[in-house]
DNA sequence: GGCACTAGAATGAACGTTCTATCTAATGGA
DNA sequence: TCCATTAGATAGAACGTTCATTCTAGTGCC
C-alpha cells in the first residue's frame, strides 16, 4: 500500500493506520508512533513535518492505492454493463482486503483534521472520474435513465460502501451471492425502464 | 434536539456539536466547551461524568432524534411504494436540516471512541428497524426481489448519505428534483421485474 | 445550616515538538 | 590505504504547553 515509500516512511504510515483505527486519532500520540513502528521521535520528525502531515500523507497515500486498484477493473475491455461490475467489485474488494484503510478513509472523510485541499485532490485524482465517464456514457446510450451521472456514480458509492459497513459492523455477511446481487441491484435502478 | 435534557447538558450538547464538527474531537477540549457553552467545568462535570460521556450521550441523543424524525414518515398510513418515499423524505429531510448532527453520526459511528453498546443500541433503537420490516413485507408480497432486507436497507441508507454527503462537500446541488429521482431509483432498483 | 449548583484556579499527566548527542557511511586528499 | 571531514539519520531526553479532571470557595434557595 506505501511502496513509494522509503522504510521508514511506510513503517510510521502503516503504524499509524493501524493505531488510529484501533484508537482513534486523539489516542494516536507520536510517543506510541514511535514506540509501535520502532522509529525514534526523533526519525519520525526527521520524515515527516508534524503529526497532521502523517495523517495527510496516510489519506493521500490510501485514496491513491484505492483509486489504482478500482481502475484496473474499469479498464478492461468490455460492454458497459461488464466494466460496471468489474468497477464495483473492486471497490468491495478493496475494502474487504484492505479494511483499516476503508475505514479510515470513511471516518476521515468529513474530518477537518484533513486538509481541503487533499480531499479535494482525491476526489478529482482517484476512481470517481473514470467511473463518471462509464455512466455519462451509458447516458449517452440511452441505457441509463437521464440524470447527473456523478450523483448516480455517488449513490451507488454509498450502496457499497454501507453494504461494508454492514458487514464490518457485524450486522451481515459479505458473501459473493451478496456482492453480485447488490451490483445487480444498482445496475436495475440505473438503466431505461 | 436535546429536549430530554436540562438548560446545562443541552447548552453542553449543542456546543460540544459544533465545536467537533468545526474542529475535531482532538481540538475538542472542555476548556473550550465550557467557555463556547458559557458553563464552567465544574458545572460540566456535576451533570457528565467524563469527556467520553459527553460525546456518547451526543451520539446517543442525536440517533434518538433521527429515528423519531424518520419514524413520521413510516408511520403515516398508505401503500408500500408511499412509505417507502416518505422514510426516505425524511432521512433525506433529517440531514439537511441538522447536518452537523448527520456529519457527526457519519464520522464517529466508526469511530472507537463511541461504546460498542451505544452503536448497538443506535442501530436497533433507531429507524431502521421498522424500516426493515417495510421492506421485509414487502418481499413477501412480492413487490421487491428476493434478498436480505437489511442489506437491501442498508444499501439504500447509504445511498442516501452518499447524495447528502455529496452535497456537503459541494460537489452536487439538493434539489427536490434530485431527492424524487434517488428515491426512484433505489425503487427500480429494488423491485421484482 | 444544609444542599444543589457554579465558578474558576490548581494539579499532574500527557502531549507534540525540539534539542543535543551519537552513530553510520560516504568522500577525498595525501 | 589511511584518516579527517561531512552530511544524513537516529535515539531519546528535555521543553513548554495543553489537556482532562479535581479541588476549594462561594452562591442562593429550602
Amino acid at each position: 500500500m506505501f511502496e513509494s515509500y522509503n522504510k521508514v516512511q511506510k513503517a510510521v504510515l502503516e503504524t499509524t493506520l493501524q493505531i488510529i483505527i484501533r484508537k482513534e486519532l486523539q489516542a494516536t500520540s507520536m510517543a506510541l508512533i514511535a514506540k509501535e513502528s520502532k522509529v525514534s521521535t526523533g526519525s519520525i520528525y526527521h520524515y515527516f513535518s508534524s503529526k497532521e502531515e502523517i495523517i495527510n500523507e496516510l489519506y493521500t497515500a490510501i485514496v491513491a492505492y484505492n483509486g489504482q486498484f478500482v481502475q484496473e477493473g474499469l479498464n478492461r475491455e468490455g460492454t458497459i454493463r461488464e466494466r460496471f461490475a468489474w468497477g464495483w467489485e473492486r471497490v468491495i474488494e478493496n475494502s474487504r482486503q484492505y479494511p483499516e484503510g476503508f475505514q479510515f478513509i470513511e471516518q476521515y472523510s468529513f474530518s477537518p483534521y484533513i486538509y481541503e485541499e487533499v480531499k479535494a485532490k482525491a476526489y478529482n485524482g482517484g476512481w470517481c472520474a473514470p467511473m463518471n465517464r462509464l455512466y455519462a456514457e451509458a447516458m449517452e446510450q440511452k441505457l441509463f435513465r437521464e440524470m447527473d451521472p456523478k450523483l448516480l456514480v455517488q449513490m451507488h458509492y454509498g450502496s457499497m460502501v454501507y453494504m461494508v459497513k454492514s458487514y464490518l459492523h457485524g450486522h451481515s455477511d459479505l458473501t459473493d451471492e451478496g456482492i453480485r446481487q447488490a451490483i445487480e441491484v444498482c445496475w436495475q435502478g440505473a438503466i431505461k425502464e
